[in-house]
RNA sequence: UGGGGUGUCGCCAAGCGGUAAGGCACGGGAUUUUGAUUCCCGCAUUCGUAGGUUCAAAUCCUGCCACCCCAGCCA
């Protein structure tokens, strides 16, 4: 067979396997797992996890399930299950099945009996403090718990008590019979079930004990016939235990492999579904989906293509360095995805008239909908002389180097003529009220005509008699504060991490259509672009519908 | 101080004994009806460090240093 070129360690396990033939008696069919637990919506990192498991399977023809971690019922919900699964559509990954730990109870108990009947488990009576007190520390070996050597017969009762429901929360547990004195705290006799009276959000009141990660995660992977059980850094210290548990528990070979590689970070980004949900419960955004969450729906909803984040997740590569990939390789990969993809649309978020005195009547323009696709697809734009422009596309003061409107200047009027200022009339305030200009026609966007009259800069405007009030929303991401990473970051949300304004923009925008992003032609909007010394990023304006849907 | 990991440009990251890919960021220039895009050009004589093996080392060996993870009846 041919095997894909690995483009990364795990692709080069996986071909290195392949090429042994390991696989060989399941027809080197391969399979992986995403398996979030159902407490919390996906974020930004779980597109790496994602991502990577989704390369097996298009790389590899491997099964991939979505399997729903959900063995703790004190955390866990529907609201998260239905989040992660329209997450991961939404992201236009297919995977093969949807599939639920808890439904492996009954094996799972199955198993545990099995483990008890061949003395690899036992049940203990100590407390959860006992428990931590005799397991030793990093230098010291634990002490072996005296309901360690009970019987068989005495084990297998206990269990199937405490299944019953004979024993409050706590009173005792199912310990895997290991090793006390191992080097690696996750072998000295860990627990594998504990007592719950928690009603399950599937199983409701069927089960009052549940199995621990370290005991169910393997299983689930070998039930399913995983056989690459794809994990981040933190459970390579697990690697020994996992493996301990799929073969006590008699799977036949090829048995599942654990492969860990560095989880995502991104600076200044939130990334524990702890905080986020501390965001949520106390009413910092407006839910898991508010555009400023670094979460897959929030991302979404900030106008984020999710061809942008698997760009970014593709950018980054797999490793197992600890690392903090700069936000700024994100926004890069957002605005070269809005570049080549999105529409070009023209608004003003602060809207100042803008008269020319010398035209008379009205006409539609050409207007190019995206000038990088080389389509050259354009759309009729009406123009009649009186529009808006934004209040920063003037100035009456310009600063250096300044390229758009000021008084005795020219500028384009995007995808129509150039215009010069004459006249400004000001408010009591002296704040601009009105600006009064003429057009050279000859100018005419797309004109044949060769005209003198020159211009620096190009500036968008939105027609006053045909352009709509709308509400722009503009967001940026909720941002760790570098200076007190160890704070309470939800005390200190950047409080500029919204802005609402009421702006005009173009009727095409507003007609119903606005689910798509649009790339808003004005500086800082969201492109990369220097103002000045000033440069905008990571931000985006969105019409309010956009996230309200 | 036990065990498990990781150290290649400001940030990611290739490299797997034959003489340092690529992306982001940054700097310079050209085109441009988005100060965007595009386009050139520049950006590690050096791979945590000290030795060793070799004609040849980021790649092999040895010592040292730094950082991360592990003592939940969370996942």
């Amino acid at each position: 067979m041919s095997l894909p070129e690995a483009t990364n360690f795990i692709e080069q396990i996986i071909n290195e396997e392949l090429e042994s033939g390991k696989f060989e008696s399941r027809g080197n069919e391969l399979q992986v797992r995403f398996p979030p637990e159902p407490n919390g919506y996906l974020h930004i990192g779980h597109v790496k996890a994602l991502c990577i498991n989704n390369a097996a399977k298009e790389k590899y023809g491997a099964k991939l399930n979505l399997r729903m971690d959900d063995t703790n019922p004190a955390k866990e919900d529907y609201e998260y299950v239905n989040s992660i699964v329209e997450a991961v559509e939404w992201l236009g990954i297919k995977y093969d099945k949807l599939v639920f730990a808890s439904d492996y109870y009954d094996k799972l108990y199955e198993i545990a009996e099995k483990y008890i009947i061949e003395g690899n488990a036992y049940v203990c009576d100590l407390s959860a403090e006992e428990i931590t007190a005799t397991r030793g520390t990093l230098t010291t070996p634990g002490v072996e718990s005296p309901y360690r050597n009970r019987s068989v017969e005495e084990n297998l009762k206990l269990f199937r008590e405490m299944k019953a429901g004979v024993y409050p929360d706590g009173a005792k547990v199912l310990r895997a019979k290991i090793d006390m004195a191992s080097p690696n705290i996750n072998m000295r006799d860990p627990v594998i079930y504990r007592i719950a009276h928690v009603p399950h959000y599937r199983q409701g009141d069927k089960w009052c004990i549940y199995p621990m990660y370290d005991f169910a995660h393997p299983l689930e992977d070998a039930i399913e016939g995983v056989t690459h059980s794809l994990c981040s850094l933190e459970f390579e210290n697990h690697r020994p235990l996992y493996d301990w548990v799929i073969q006590k528990a008699g799977f036949p070979a090829p048995v599942p492999r654990q492969i860990e590689f560095a989880r995502l970070n991104i600076t200044n980004t939130l990334m524990s579904k702890r905080y986020l949900k501390k965001l949520v419960d106390e009413g910092f955004v407006r839910g898991w989906d508010d555009p400023r969450m670094p979460t897959i729906m929030g991302l979404r909803n900030r106008g984020v293509p999710p061809k942008a984040l698997k760009k970014f997740v593709s950018d980054v590569g797999v490793a197992k360095n600890y690392s903090v990939v700069d936000i700024a390789q994100l926004d890069e990969c957002i605005r070269d995805e809005l570049n080549a993809e999105a529409e070009r649309a023209m608004a003003v978020l602060d809207p100042v008239k803008l008269t020319i005195t010398n035209y008379e009547g009205e006409e539609e323009l050409d207007f190019e909908i995206n000038p990088t696709d080389g389509s050259g697809a354009t759309r009729k734009i009406k123009f009649s002389g009186s529009v808006y422009i934004d209040r920063e596309d003037f100035a009456l003061v310009p600063p250096p180097k300044y390229k758009r409107l000021t008084k005795g200047a020219n500028v384009r009027l995007k995808a129509a003529y150039i215009v010069r200022c004459d006249d400004v009339k000001l408010d009591e305030n002296g704040r601009v009220e009105e600006i009064f200009c003429t057009y050279f026609p000859e100018t005419r966007s797309g004109s044949e005509v060769k005209s003198d009259v020159k211009a620096k800069g190009v500036i968008h405007w939105v027609d006053a008699k045909y352009g709509r009030d709308v509400e722009f929303r503009q967001y940026r991401p909720l941002l760790k504060d570098e200076q007190y990473p160890d704070q309470d970051y939800a005390e200190r949300l950047n409080a500029d991490s919204e802005r609402v304004f009421d702006g005009k923009c173009e009727p095409y925008v507003a007609d119903g259509e606005n689910d798509k992003p649009y790339q808003l032609m004005r500086t800082g909007y969201y492109k990369k672009c220097t103002d000045g010394a000033k440069t905008v990023l990571s931000e985006i304006v969105t019409l309010k519908s956009n996230f309200n849907k």
